[in-house]
Parts: structure tokens; C-alpha cells; sequence
DNA sequence: CCCACGCTTCGGGGCGCGCCGTAGCGTCGT
DNA sequence: ACGACGCTACGGCGCGCCCCGAAGCGTGGG
């Protein structure tokens, strides 16, 4: 039974607080250098490196160089559905440790407003958009899956949103993985669909990366956008 | 930001050898005392004693004293996901470094056929039934999730399955979970309808464990009645 | 009542590995 | 071509934790 040991090495390259910082700071779905991971996860150069080289080896990242900079990434929406578990686990684990809610950082505040999760939007603009969708009738959720209904699908490519993939069943939907947010503790999209919707958020220029944070702003065009289109008040 | 603390945490709980050893054993749903993890841990009686306490602090596992045994099981779906996401990482990694498939065991071979996955089935079995589903409209599934059919619903209720929690959407489709089998590299049902099915076969007599082991043995009574209502042919 | 048994606590030994010095390689600017 | 820069390879230091022997507690059985 190979599996076990494995389950162990893999579990323990997460488990060491520098690579967990690069893994969480990767979590949004960008390439970053190993500079960039390295001030993320406040260790020098060299120890970020041979970090880096275990977790590529292991599957969990790939790498690409692009002139003298190596950009690093999750290697797969596996490595990216892994990190979310183990922080759902650990959110719990926390909840019942301390009751009230840990912590509201100046910063987090942005976070917590708008973020990407790899390949989707997270944080109260998701949570929101689900639920609007929701409220109209264009998506249905629960626990153990969701979907986009035939008017949700028509209503999305109506908007000129590409969901050819997840191409939709028999009778006319599209499935959607839902995602328990980190911050909110409710459902949001995730999947192809989620993905999707993140792509033409950024593609209308509705909201844009902070800095170099892991936050979302939502633009004034987002907000307008957001509003006539979903009826949710973001920002 | 609190919860990369907490990943780290986590996740070097499970990047252990005895502590993964032991998680892995309770992936079935069963309730183990420390003796038996000691054992599927190979370490002593105090070593494991040390691990199942941090365990169980931490929210991994609950603990139930019953006599002078404790008996120890996962303390959530959530924990249960959680390992599904690292092993199906683990399994990727694998799969890149080693192109042929990894070993199969003589005593693998059962657990490939058929086997416990927290509160599902998993293996060729559930695979199988999955696909036997599909393939007569009363069950769709994607990567990002699935569904029974209106008429899946119906069937299963026919036969006397509960599906009261996971109620039907508004069109009387009920969500599923679609999980990664471990074994086959394609999707089984889990969520409540998978734990539901679990139930069934297990109430059934179709399904019973083999002595101590994560495997299952399908009886005489189920193949007759899988190949009957389901017409697949297990065991 | 005493022993057997399951489990836990305490203490010390040992090994692994995370960390950063220094040094070396490849790439880009001027 | 030279230096700056990003990144990587090597070596030794030090901390942490995984492990088991020995001993203590609670339960169940003879």
C-alpha cells in the first residue's frame, strides 16, 4: 500500500510554515517568482529555492522560466482543491477552539470583501453573486453540488460569458462545484462556471488585483455593472 | 491572517508517518481504539496515545470512551474531504514520476473492487454503479458535479432509500458529490445520496467488511440483487 | 481483592530537517 | 565585456519532535 506513505509526504510539504506561506500565497492563481514567494514566506533566497524544487518534484507546483525570473504556480486544480480542505479543516478545528470570531485584521478587511480562489472569485462579492443568482432563479446550491438552470445559462451567455466547456446536461445545465468560503462560511461558485465568471469579471474590468495582495478592488464600472446586472452593491 | 498559521498546522498533523498511517485507517467511517491505530501506525501504545490527542485537539478526530476503550473516528465530512484532496494530489505526483501504475498488491485487490470511503462506496464497485446509473438517465455527473434524475429519484426511493435530507431542487433533482476514486481514476458518488447508497447496501446484506480490513466482500444475496435492480456484475 | 488490560503521562535519547552563510551558474542591462 | 541580478548548490549549526522505556490511572474480570 503505497498510498499511506505518500499521503504523509505530501501532507508534510504543506505542513512546513514556508511552504505553506508560498502555497497560500499561490492560492489566487498567479506565477510568482521565487523572490516574490521567498519575502512571502520571510525566509531568505537559498531556503525559498530549496523549497520551491521539493514541491515542484512533488507535483504540487510548476515552474517556467521566463528570462532570468522562474515563475512558480499550482500545478493543478487538485493541488488548489487539496489547500482548500486542509483550510477548511483548520477554520474548523479553530471555530471550536476559540468561539469568537479570530481575528479582523485591517487588511483582511479587503480580503474578506473580494479575493480570487486560484481560478474564482471568493470572499462577499462571490458569496453575494451566488446568491443573487440564486434569488433569480439562475443557480441552485447545496453542500453537495449546484447548477446553473437553463435561464441562468441562457441569462450568463447572454452576457457574452464562454461556458462551452462544462457543457450543460441532457436537460439544459451546467454543473457548478461549490466552494465553502474561507471568510464567509457559505457557498460560492467554483468550477468551470466559477472560472468563467471570474474570467469576464477581470476581462469587463470590473475589479482588479491590489497591489500585489490576493484582494480585489471592485472598479467604479464594477459597481456599476455589478448593480444593474446582478443587483448586488459591492465595494 | 490567522489561517496560514493554521495551514501549516494542519497539515503537518497528517505530513507525519504514524499520524497519516492512522487517518488513512479511519478513512473507512469506522471507529478504531488506540490499540488497533497503534497498530495500523506501527508504533507503540504511548506514541500513538500522543498523536490521537493532538488529533483530537486540533478537531481531526473525535473520541468516544465506551468501557475502558476509546474509540476514535473522524471528527467530519470535512476531515474526510480533506484526505480525499491530499491522497488524490499524492496520486497525481506519483503518477507523473512514475509512469506504470504503482503496484498491485495481492491483498490490493480487494480493496480495489470494493471499499468504504468515509460514508460512501468507493472502488470498481461504486464506479460501476455510478456508471450503471448514468447509463440509464438516472444519474448525471461532471467534474464538477451531478445529480439524480427525476427518475433517479424515483428508482431509489422505489427501493426504499431515504433521500429526505438532500431534498430535491425545484425541477426534483437531487445534487451528489462527485468523488475521485482512489483506485479507478474516475468519479463515484459520494455526498448524501453516495452515503445514502452506503447505507443501503450495507442494510441490505449485499455489502459486508472483510475481517478487519478497509475492503468490502459483496455477498452472494448482493450480486444476484445488484445484477437484478442495477445490472452490473460485482464481486 | 488483586491482577489484567487499555490507555495515558513523563522523561531522555536520537535523528531529521529547516535555516542561513558562502559560493557558483545563467541571464539581462549598459 | 563587465557588473547587477535572480536563482541554485553545498555545508554546518541548531531546534524541534518523533520515538520508546518506565511508571501511574481507571476500568473490567476472576
Amino acid at each position: 500500500m503505497v498510498s499511506m506513505a505518500a499521503l504523509a509526504e505530501t501532507a508534510s510539504l504543506v505542513g512546513d510554515p514556508a511552504r505553506a506561506n508560498m502555497l497560500a500565497a499561490l492560492m489566487d492563481g498567479r506565477a510568482l517568482t521565487a523572490s516574490e514567494l521567498a519575502r512571502a514566506a520571510s525566509v531568505a533566497p537559498q531556503t525559498a529555492s530549496g523549497h520551491l524544487a521539493r514541491l515542484t518534484e512533488a507535483g504540487l507546483l510548476a515552474m517556467e522560466r521566463q528570462g532570468r525570473h522562474r515563475y512558480h504556480r499550482l500545478a493543478s486544480p487538485a493541488v488548489a482543491r487539496m489547500l482548500e480542505g486542509i483550510m477548511a479543516v483548520a477554520a474548523e478545528g479553530r471555530a471550536v477552539a476559540s468561539p469568537r470570531p479570530v481575528v479582523t485584521g485591517p487588511r483582511d478587511r479587503a480580503l474578506r470583501a473580494a479575493r480570487t480562489c486560484y481560478d474564482h472569485l471568493a470572499g462577499r462579492l462571490a458569496v453575494d453573486l451566488a446568491d443573487a443568482l440564486t434569488a433569480r432563479g439562475h443557480l441552485e446550491m447545496s453542500a453537495d453540488g449546484g447548477s446553473l438552470t437553463p435561464e441562468g445559462l441562457d441569462f450568463l451567455r447572454g452576457l457574452g460569458i464562454a461556458l462551452e466547456h462544462g457543457r450543460a446536461g441532457r436537460n439544459g445545465r451546467v454543473f457548478c462545484r461549490p466552494c465553502l468560503d474561507w471568510s464567509e462560511r457559505r457557498p460560492h461558485v467554483a468550477g468551470a462556471v466559477g472560472a468563467a465568471l471570474c474570467a469576464h469579471c477581470f476581462a469587463q474590468g470590473w475589479v482588479r488585483r491590489i497591489d500585489g495582495s490576493r484582494a480585489l478592488q471592485v472598479t467604479q464600472g464594477g459597481r456599476r455593472d455589478l448593480r444593474a446586472l446582478f443587483g448586488i452593491e459591492a465595494g
